[in-house]
DNA sequence: GGGGTTGCTGACAACAATGTCAATATATGC
DNA sequence: GCATATATTGACATTGTTGTCAGCAACCCC
């Protein structure tokens, strides 16, 4: 009559790391305007008070989620546009990439909780980007021909908010023109992007 | 003794008109995680039961919202990419200003809330502003040389992708790329583009 | 194996949010 | 003026959500 509850013990960064996984996934798919503690605890198999104990309170769960999405893009897009040796169409492609299963909908997400961008910490991860790519334009180009500095960094501007953007709006916009809104049409845009780009940097 | 309360009685469409822009204006300045019917109700003077009068429901407020938000959109884009005098620059400064008072935000909460885009009406929006783009570039370039039409939809797939992801994240990368998030940046950006898009039509 | 640390849970408290309803005030038409 | 329609409201019901707390159970260390 015991009915002996097993209860699973986790180390804390264990139990961290399910809670977090949990409610990305949620919020991928449902998007982050109904996410409760209960249905976290209920999908994860937990229950509720858990994730408080763990986080302290709702706000500190979404500092966390917020804290992981920013690194996790940094860790994305570092090696996708420092890598030398691949193609302008293969970093593309990664750079796209990066915002798949819902990260670019938990940086909108992040957008409009804190509108003015002062939370979370700035991590100079544009400029080392940029750093990178300078270097190679200026080691691809003729010497005494060397790329500008600021023309580098807006050509990062550019690949990033466009990147940011298409993941968010960009399968409604096909759509709107009439274009159909498939994995074809997001590759074709890309790779004219890319071919764009080229003709800009080769002048 | 009476204390005879005044009671204002507006039109039904006076009385949506300042729900929806008390409401809008909130989101503007605090996002729309906290849009509570009592916070609109306490900024716009009335009582909240009123709210759901006029909308019937929550749900029926957010879809209104989102609806306008989309039509606002549309307004300000087809006159600033439509007009044939006017210069890239000047189109640019029009496009990219559209997103302003937090018109951006509430499109990327549209995205959190209907990540697939099927609650919306597509509206042709895009397919109208590449039509109207495509004909004056036909008429620009020289004859024989026609510029592709794939290519003028790609062109305005960018400039609105663009335009949306810089004015979500577009300040946070510039202080994360150390700099300013200054006006003077937003506008030598948009200047880099233009000249950008110039020297890729002139080919 | 005994004791301490702490991950974990069920039950409850407190509060907030949407939604309902009967009543009231204001406009309009006659 | 009077009646009708309806915009508007205060009070209330209901439900859901975060947060608290005391106690239980797993693991570690001696």
């Amino acid at each position: 009559m015991p009915a002996s509850v097993k209860r699973l013990r986790r180390t804390p960064e264990e139990a961290r790391r399910l809670i977090l996984d949990t409610a990305q996934e949620l919020i991928a798919r449902s998007g982050p305007e109904g996410l409760r503690l209960q249905e976290i605890a209920a999908a994860a198999g937990i229950s509720h008070p858990l994730i408080l104990h763990h986080f302290g309170s709702r706000e500190g769960l979404v500092r966390a989620l917020v804290q992981q999405a920013v690194d996790e893009l940094r860790d994305k897009l570092i090696p996708a546009m420092g890598s030398a040796e691949s193609s302008l169409e293969q970093e593309f492609d990664q750079v796209f990439d990066a915002y798949r299963d819902g990260l670019a909908q938990r940086l909108a997400w992040l957008a409009t909780i804190d509108p003015t961008g002062e939370a979370i910490s700035p991590a100079a991860v544009m400029r080392d980007i940029a750093d990178s790519l300078h270097a190679r334009r200026a080691a691809a180009a003729p010497a005494g021909d060397a790329p500008d500095r600021a023309d580098t960094e807006m050509l990062v501007h550019l690949i990033a908010v466009a990147a940011f953007g298409d993941a968010i709006v960009g399968r409604r916009l096909w759509r709107s023109a009439g274009l159909p809104a498939t994995d074809d049409t997001d590759g074709r845009f890309r790779r004219w992007l890319a071919a764009l780009i080229r003709e800009h940097s080769i002048r």
